[in-house]
DNA sequence: ATCCTAGCTTAGACTATGTCTAAACAAAGA
DNA sequence: TCTTTGTTTAGACATAGTCTAAGCTAGGAT
């Protein structure tokens, strides 16, 4: 449970200023920002920040394995910090709104070896949809 | 087990020629094509086609709950014509790879009550990850 | 058969998201 | 200090998809 940077630091990855402020954006809440998102929110603590190096940035967290990236909608891809934690993660299709879940078992378990297709299967992510609370009284 | 043809016509929705071909090109394989492939596939039988006008059916086809749209890897859209068989996905990670798969049991039910958050969970889809046998080679 | 209307199709403009390029800049080592 | 390597930047470019306005088509009413 150790944050963002610190994990980044272990790969010998240069801590720069606008890698700081970009990583610090992702990981200071559970939420689940775009990329434009966290352009906006980091530009209010270094606004010479360029769009360029936040997508630069954000892949590379990606390739490092620290960052996960999510594209569950077509829409912009949404980037999670949360990397050191297995879960899942359950949307709104009503409004959007993302939770992160954590199911009881491994789905991996599910898949029996006649449906793998001779593939070497290493992970596996849920999508759960539905309606959250407000979305389903209104 | 009937096809996407047969099946859009319950919905007292209007077959044209542009649809009919459109529905055809989907259905014909067990692919997941993106959009442009289905204009590209789709063009050789009716040259005259609009990009336009495949966008628009898709999206139809999708809103009436007859094609299912993929949004797995931040790329072009896929679409499925195969609705109505409740199934999940195995993407091979080297080469994008990916195959229709059936899990043992229904990930709704590994979701506690508890990790909710009080929405009405309707459905979940597994994204299987992992090497092809020819990536595995490799 | 003709007219009317609603819906369908079209080309192309437009938007959103993300990548690439070339130049400037910064840091680390010789 | 000088050199080398990696980083950042602005803006051009690419890709995926939506919107608009005009024309077209099918089916119902007369
Ligand atoms: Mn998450
Ligand atoms: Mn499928
Ligand atoms: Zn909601
Ligand atoms: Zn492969």
């Amino acid at each position: 449970m150790s944050d963002l940077v610190t994990r980044l630091r272990r790969h010998n990855w240069r801590i720069t200023p606008q890698r700081r402020v970009i990583a610090e954006t992702l990981d200071g809440s559970h939420v689940h920002y775009t990329a434009e998102e966290i352009l906006e929110r980091a530009c209010e603590q270094m606004p010479e920040l360029s769009r360029a190096t936040v997508y630069n940035t954000l892949n590379e967290m990606v390739a490092l394995g620290e960052v996960l990236e999510l594209a569950l909608d077509g829409r912009s891809k949404r980037y999670d910090p949360n990397a050191d934690h297995e879960h899942h993660h359950l949307i709104c299709e009503g409004c959007g709104l993302m939770k992160d879940v954590h199911a009881l078992a491994d789905p991996v378990d599910w898949l029996p070896g006649d449906e793998r297709h001779g593939f070497t299967v290493t992970r596996a992510s849920v999508t759960y949809r539905g309606l959250c609370p407000e979305c389903r009284a209104a």
